[in-house]
Formats: C-alpha cells, structure tokens, sequence
DNA sequence: ATTCATAATTATTGATGCAAAATAAGGTTT
DNA sequence: AAACCTTATTTTGCATCAATAATTATGAAT
C-alpha cells in the first residue's frame, strides 16, 4: 500500500481549492471575468470539472453566474463585508451561548488549553492566527450543529475576498486576545448570557477595526 | 420578437428545480441513491447538465455527495431538524429586530397588509401557507442582508426534507395566526427586543408543534 | 463450507466535440 | 458623422465518448 492515498476527493473539489486560494490572493481580483477555457489549460484539465469547481464556489458566494456570461468572483461591497460580519457575530455568539450551557467539562478544559496556547503565540502573528482560526471552529464544533457549522466556514471564506479582511487585523492582536480570555472564562463559569455578549463584543470591534 | 423569453437560466437551473420538487414530494426518498443515468434518459438531456444540478443541490444540502458513489438524497434526523429550526429562529428573529429599528413607515405598512391578507386567508390552507411564506420572505428582504436571505432559503429547503416538515402545522394555524399578529404589533410599535422575542416564540412553538 | 482472489459488470468521473448565443468589429446607408 | 445592420469571432452550454474505480459474482483453495 502506498503511503498517500490516490485522489481522496474528486478533481472538481481539489480545483474549487486551488481557485479559492487563487481568489483570497487576489490574483483573481473581485469583478473579473474567470477565462474557463485558459484556466482549464493551466491545470492541464478539461472544461468539464473545472465548470463543476465554480458552481461548488458559486453556491459559496465566492463567485457568481451570470446566465450565458460564465463566472464572475463576487464583489463584496462595504455593506457586504459588515452583513456578513454581523451573520458571523450572530451564529457565533449563540454558539459560545449553547457550549457555556451544554458543553463537557473536557470541551470546556479543551478550549481553555487551546486559549493558552494563544496567549503563547502572541510573539508570532501566523501561528496566533492559525489557532485563532482552531479556537473558533473547535467551538463551533462543539456546540454541535452542522448546519450551523456550514454557513460559518461559507461566510468566512466570503470575508477573505475582502482586502480589508481578516477577522483579526495585526494591530488588533492584543485586544483580541483580551476579548477571547472573556470568553474563555465566561464559558469555564459556564454563563451562558456573558459567553454571547463577549463574543458580540469579539466581533464588534474586529468589524470597527476593519471599517 | 417572441411573447416569452427562452432559457431565461440554463437547463442545469431547470433541472435543479425538478429534481428539487421530486425530492420534497419524496419521490425520490432520503437516503435514497439518486440514478443519474435513468434521470437523464426520462428528461431527455445528457447526464452533464444533471450533475451540475446535483452539485448546486449538494451546496444547498438537499443531496449529498459520496466520492466515487454519486449523489444521495440528504437524510434529515430529528436533530437535523431542531438544529435547523434553531438556526431559522436566529436568523428570522435578529431580522425581526433589525426590521423594528430600520424600516420605513411604509415598509411596516406593507408587512401590517400582508399580515391582514393573511388574517382574510384563514380559512383556506394554501393560500395561508402562501401567504404565511411571503410574509417571511418581506421581512427578510425588508431587513436588507442578501446573504441571509440565501441561507434561510437554503435551511427552508432543507426543512422541507423532512416529513413532519413545514414551518406551520395545520393544526397550529390559529395560533401561528395570534404570534404573527404580536410580531406586527412589535414592528408596529418599533419595538426591536419585542419583536425579536415574538419571532423566537413564532418558533419555538412550531417546533414544538412539529415534534 | 468458508474465505480469499480474480474477473466482469456497472456507474462515476474526466475529456472532447459541436451548436447556439452574445459580443465585437466592420461596412454601408442616411 | 452617426447609427444601424450584418458578419465574424469568442465563449458558454450541452451532448457524446473514453477511462477509472468499485462492487458483485464466480471460482478455487484451504
């Protein structure tokens, strides 16, 4: 047996990832027209996943279609870009509310050591915001809704199209710190009121920081 | 020039419609592996339009998609549907609130009609539940967040799964009824917290109904 | 008799080719 | 000179075709 599997997922998902990687580095800039056919010959791959690739993306809100015009990457508008903040705020908070509530005491312990692991990588800004990234998705798993679950990585990934992205701007990265210690320390006393307002909070000024 | 327009959208967004009313009518049952070959041959299209629609329904979490499997009908669980119902209740109550804060006069006069029109429909099923859905979708789209909009779309599809599915009972019309005249009342009064609340127990009760 | 291996059938996934539609360009007419 | 019509090019969208992977069935060996 080989040491990495073959192709664990299909060809038109592996390009919907390279696309998405290309669209958040702008390279494919917002409001450009995506050229299939030049794309295609790029990757050395035919038409035909490529087109299934951006209807995977469209469905994300990273692209749109317009009929007999092909894919054009979303333009996200300042009223954009504060909608969807306040959709992240809104899904988030409740479930900082729910895992307060209903959460292990393990969970809880969980998100308390991976806390203290960003209170370690406060020096290096790639590592902070990677277990940022790891602090709010292990939430979100825990409070334990898929669906939920879904729409916050799709609306996440609709905020990286923004150049004033980021849920965390660098200059931002003591405060936000501060703010998820709150949380953290809400959820351990297990008050579920102070859990949401504090992650409202969280998201409230990294918008203001990012207007 | 022609009295209709033809292909407005692609046949893939045609057929995604189809197979979506075969899906809610259970005609193609949860669970259940979805035959592309035979599906194309009885409409009479190549297979490449239909797996196109599949991966658009695959996005709004009607199907889901096995590697190398094909497409399956997504199976809802009882707590698929609370979660669902949970979500739902989030996104329209905070649409509610912002409703309340933001609307013009003559956009809460516009609700406060449908709400009448509705009041006027109680006797007839389907036309309340018409009604009922398009007094949803107003507030929603009075509350301005496209990409809300799109993900409670996306999360009614995928209640309309199940099989004690819909928002409204028939037997809790009369009582739907009552709470969708204190959520006007709110709206009237521009009473975000009220309004809020009145749309968390809209839902509240009508799980509670489904379950 | 049961289990493992191999072969065959079936279905998904990817490539290529063709037709329709839209846009752009060029020419003619008013 | 400007506007409209016609033509040509570009590109989407659908169909057909080929190949890969998986499952099932059949046969042999322990």
């Amino acid at each position: 047996m080989s040491a990495l599997s073959l192709s664990p997922r299909a060809l038109y998902e592996e390009v919907a990832e390279l696309l998405r990687q290309r669209i958040f580095s702008r390279e494919l800039a917002p409001g450009s027209w995506i050229d299939e056919m030049k794309l295609a010959q790029e990757y050395g791959i035919s038409r035909t996943p490529l087109r299934e690739a951006l209807k995977v993306l469209a469905a994300e809100g990273l692209v749109t279609m317009k009929v007999r015009r092909g894919a054009y990457v979303t333009e996200v508008s300042e009223k954009d870009l504060s909608d969807v903040y306040h959709l992240l705020s809104l899904l988030e908070s409740d479930a900082a509310g729910v895992v307060a509530e209903r959460a292990s005491d393990a969970q809880i312990a969980e998100l308390q050591s991976l806390h203290k692991r960003l209170e370690a990588a406060a020096g290096h800004r790639e590592k902070f915001f990677a277990i940022n990234e790891r602090f709010h998705m292990r939430l979100l798993e825990i409070a334990g809704n898929r669906w939920r679950d879904q729409m916050v990585a799709d609306l996440r990934k609709v905020m990286k199209l923004n150049r004033h992205n980021s849920l965390l701007k660098s200059g931002r990265l003591k405060e936000s710190m501060l703010e998820h210690r709150a949380i953290v320390d809400a959820l351990a006393r297990r008050d579920a009121k102070a859990a949401v307002k504090k992650m409202q909070e969280h998201f409230r000024n990294g918008l203001e920081a990012a207007a």
